[in-house]
DNA sequence: CATTTATAATTAGGTGCCATACTATTAGTT
DNA sequence: AACTAATAGTATGGCACCTAATTATAAATG
């Protein structure tokens, strides 16, 4: 993800809304803003990954499979669950497999299904790499009290409601 | 940018906590909802800019060309305002001047550097585009007041203020 | 003033995502 | 039972970003 270094000063929107009057200054603003922080704070998750050798995408799939890590999972799900593609998963899959990371398992009943465990080696690797990644969340939001971040939320999804029009 | 669609509940954030105590269940809780919102954020503009035959990238090149359209900027200060290497603003650049948005005009002082201004055709492309564009988001922010943004505005800065620790 | 260093734009090659289309298998229909 | 539709996984090709290396020019330095 990426978006605008360079966010406008309050003095530019106004200026630029009266050349566009459709453009509401505040709710640009707060917008760009979340588009700002969201787009610093996954590159940040994703230097602490590219240290343990691991994308986001791949890392959100071992999480997933670490929920339940003695259950066996197929792809699609895990491609919903993450929130990608089934062809993108595959390449996932093959990244992880390749890394020894997860196994695919035939599954016995319908052969079109496949089943994907977490390996030993993937475990470990998670086990190893996750207090950092945690610690390091923690160590993000320490500035905001319990309740600043029960107000976030509650603010992020009024913007997922408004978001759902979009979707349609 | 993309991240997790299914996000851990409370339940399994709690569970989860158990396994790795450095898990602060609701700073993660936070920060994983603020991904997926902006996530979703950026994959609703983007299906808007598609509309229009532009990616996010080439879009905000536009906008920043449009903030002075009578200015001509070179590519490496496009490439820091907009947030991407030189090396990408270079790609960005070709597919706006084929499109015949933009020109590439040497400079005459420096034989190194040349600046890119916005073509009538990339002006008028803009003028029809932008109220489609800013009226998307006034209506995605309409159920937050006034100050609800400027309370999300100061959460979203204390968390920028957290992140730079992670840039050094 | 010749050489090194810095800067600007670009090229080449890699990664990670997507959409589309294909194959194999199962389920549903008549 | 034969035919159609749906589902699971994958292969292919494209796009947008990245890093690293390349070329040209300008500035700094001994």
């Amino acid at each position: 993800m990426f978006y605008l270094k360079d966010l406008p000063t309050d003095q530019t929107l106004k200026e630029i809304s009266k050349r566009y009057h459709e453009l509401d200054p505040s709710a640009l603003k707060t917008c760009a803003a979340l588009l700002r922080t969201g787009s610093d704070l996954l590159t940040a998750f994703e230097n602490i990954l590219s240290r343990h050798d691991l994308s986001q995408g791949r890392f959100l799939t071992l999480i997933m499979l670490n929920r339940t890590p003695d259950k066996a999972i197929n792809p699609s799900t895990l491609a919903q669950q993450v929130g990608v593609k089934r062809a993108t998963m595959t390449g996932l899959l093959d990244g992880l497999e390749k890394k020894g990371l997860v196994k695919r398992l035939a599954h016995q009943e319908d052969r079109r299904k496949i089943s994907i465990q977490l390996t030993v080696v993937g475990k470990d690797a998670l086990d190893k790499m996750l207090p950092d990644y945690y610690s390091s969340i923690a160590q993000l939001m320490k500035d905001l009290s319990e309740n600043e971040k029960q107000n976030l939320n509650s603010l992020l999804k009024k913007i997922d409601q408004g978001l759902i029009l979009f979707k349609e």
